[in-house]
DNA sequence: CTTTAATGTTAAGCTAAGTCAAGCTGGCAG
DNA sequence: CTGCCAGCTTGACTTAGCTTAACATTAAAG
């Protein structure tokens, strides 16, 4: 007769919500929603995060249930209202967000990457790293405050320098004869930031807005001392942020 | 009378082969594979790999099906007879074995950590670390041969030091009176690692069997140049390989 | 040669994350 | 105040990797 002991009782729990934190996918949604939401924040629809991570909207949803099904509720879901980040969620978006930047200071400052090509690296890694090697790194670069774009590294506490807390100006909303220095750059597109650093565009470098041709054409910078001005294209332009002080 | 249509002719391949090439999963099958093989190589049945894994066999004969229906196939798989790595198979895994004893270096070498809490990160980094990363760390390290544990690390194109070719073998082998060096040990286990940390055992060291205890005793071992000899338990002696020489 | 214990394999089914297609909703245009 | 449609949500299905339970095979012992 069998000897059946094996499933008896059983954990019968298996279960109710199931659990999906801590997934690298959980991960990235929470990512995607806090820089979709930009500060101060705001909501973010199901169909803008199913377009940032290339997915549909569907699984959205879904995922966006989930995160709210769990306790702690990492996010803050509202159906057809879109979502925000919950306390808890906020904390885990930004570890995350300085695992990435972390790594690539790291990878730049360490292991002598180029600048372009630190960001699909920490896309990767920023998931498996371990708290271990997030101290170990930061310890090794001096605990910085500024990956090697510009963005400020949230502190292992989670919070971000000052200025950081509101929208930063974009090069392409300065007025013709306004100046100001670039505090950072977009780091998604590697042709991008080539090209910006062949024309000595930095974080920390003074630019100069000499002219903008009208319908969003191009715009005649002036770049710290050099003598003759570069011509930047719109999208370009957004691409960097300043701060005028 | 509900629409029925679904299960009809179905695409009845829900078929074969799927993918799951170099997955995480299939990674660390193929490492699994390599490292109960042994040198010289042997077959190694499911259930091996089941208990290295943690896993089931079923999943284990399930997952060598679709390992060995890739092209090209990543392991010779016979029913019933246990598996064996393909060429192609071969090169995976020592390119995986590659990735984590340059790991480990790394985070001993560059990050200091603990040569026991070094196997731990590296086991989850192995499968995540790109090409450029895994050549600007070699590089950083001046292309070391040996990891923090004495093991061997292939080379790029996937070849071992010639003396790594053959089992090694363990201190529990030698017999009284005989000396060797050690070349390596086992870095599975962070408690043991400590432990012979702070007896002075580390590859390259050289140790004297002066007595074995009867009946899987105790080993005495003079170590090095030191004055009074340890007592090492049979596992411990065994989880230590040594060059005789 | 037969039996059987140990070992392997198949089958069915679960979970996580995704897809597609169809059904809702709620805010704006008339 | 109505209706409509873009944008969400739901539901039914997929795939990868796993589990359990049932069935099959091998090899060793009688």
């Amino acid at each position: 007769m069998k000897k059946a002991t094996t499933t008896l009782e059983r954990t019968a729990e298996t279960n109710s919500i199931a659990a999906s934190a801590g997934s690298e996918a959980a991960d990235n949604y929470l990512k995607a929603i806090f820089q979709l939401s930009g500060r101060p924040e705001r909501q973010v629809s199901s169909t803008e995060i199913a377009i940032h991570l290339s997915i549909t909207a569907a699984s959205v949803t879904n995922m966006l249930q989930k995160l709210a099904a769990q306790q702690p509720p990492l996010v803050i879901y509202q159906k057809h209202h879109g979502v925000k980040l919950s306390k808890a969620g906020k904390k885990r978006a930004l570890e995350i967000v300085r695992h990435h930047r972390l790594i690539e200071t790291f990878l730049h400052e360490v292991l002598d990457y180029p600048w372009d090509e630190v960001h699909q690296e920490a896309e990767r890694l920023e998931h498996f790293i371990s708290e271990r090697f997030e101290e170990r790194i930061a310890a090794k670069l001096g605990h910085p405050e500024f990956d090697p774009h510009g963005h400020a590294i949230p502190a292992m506490d989670g919070t971000l320098p000052a200025q950081m807390t509101q929208e930063p100006r974009s090069l392409s909303e300065l007025r013709p004869g306004q100046s100001a220095k670039v505090s950072s750059v977009s780091d998604k597109d590697p042709e991008m930031l080539r090209y910006l650093a062949s024309k000595g565009i930095r974080p920390g470098i003074r630019v100069t807005l000499s002219e903008q041709l009208p319908f969003k054409g191009a715009y005649e910078v002036r770049i710290g001392s050099s003598a003759k001005p570069a011509l930047l294209s719109h999208s370009l332009a957004e691409a960097i942020s300043v701060a005028v002080k």
